[in-house]
DNA sequence: CTAAGACCTGACGCTGACGTCAGAGGCAAG
DNA sequence: CTTGCCTCTGACGTCAGCGTCAGGTCTTAG
């Protein structure tokens, strides 16, 4: 299982650990998923990938699972989508000062060049 | 000048040590840091905001610098942007799973429809 | 039946970007 | 000169998301 959401088993415990997945439990213990939990694991990744933490994703989980829609949720909810919202924004910015960068890095040295010339 | 960029102090000495940030020091060991400082400051806190490690940064502030081209620097800020870009794509996505739940959770409680039916 | 994996439960280790505390010195104001 | 704040240099602490090792159980192929 942990082969097919191409994550270590490792993680599986621990996102078990944090309350953001479940499992059931064979007589002596073993874990069994069902096929949903894949779909799940890649959204909890999706979120640690957006910067969110254990305990933020735990909050919002129940969100998905229930539709239980509480005040709290909805803004919770909202706010982590602004949160990535300026992520993206921000990453926008970013790309844009490496893009500047490279862009002067690869002119063929604008002046008085004593800096590598490519000279074709 | 750590207020003047928004950072603490530690982090300035932690960019100084990394070599990120070069300052000139008065006899008595204080730092003093130029105008430009404060602008190079922020890209690093950008680029550090965008997931690059101490090395990366420390590998292709030198392209800022002084614009030197070698092949190496050309890929690595190549890489980099790159690597940026995907996490744009990869938040994107996770925004748009964030706004279906939203969405979701915010319809009036719909009944028999467990999955998402694009309604006509 | 047995050997080889796969899985279990702790529990410590690791990494990176700083926070923080301690002790010592510098700098301007009064 | 002193007072009070700022700075310096170590050096250890932190936190999160796992990696990894140890020691034991389970299960399936042969």
């Amino acid at each position: 299982m942990a082969t097919r959401a191409a994550v270590s088993v490792r993680a599986l415990r621990y996102y078990e650990e944090q309350g953001l997945l479940a499992a059931t439990r064979s007589v002596s213990g073993q874990r069994h998923y069902t096929e949903s939990a894949v779909e799940r694991v890649k959204l909890i990744q999706s979120l640690y990938g957006a910067g969110l933490s254990s305990k933020t994703i735990a909050d919002l989980l129940p969100c998905v699972d229930a539709q239980v829609s509480t005040p709290e949720s909805r803004a919770l909810l909202a706010a982590e989508r602004d949160r990535i919202d300026r992520q993206i924004a921000e990453l926008t910015l970013t790309r844009g000062k490496l893009d500047a960068i490279i862009e002067q890095t690869s002119r063929p040295s604008p002046q008085s060049a004593y800096t590598t010339e490519p000279a074709e």
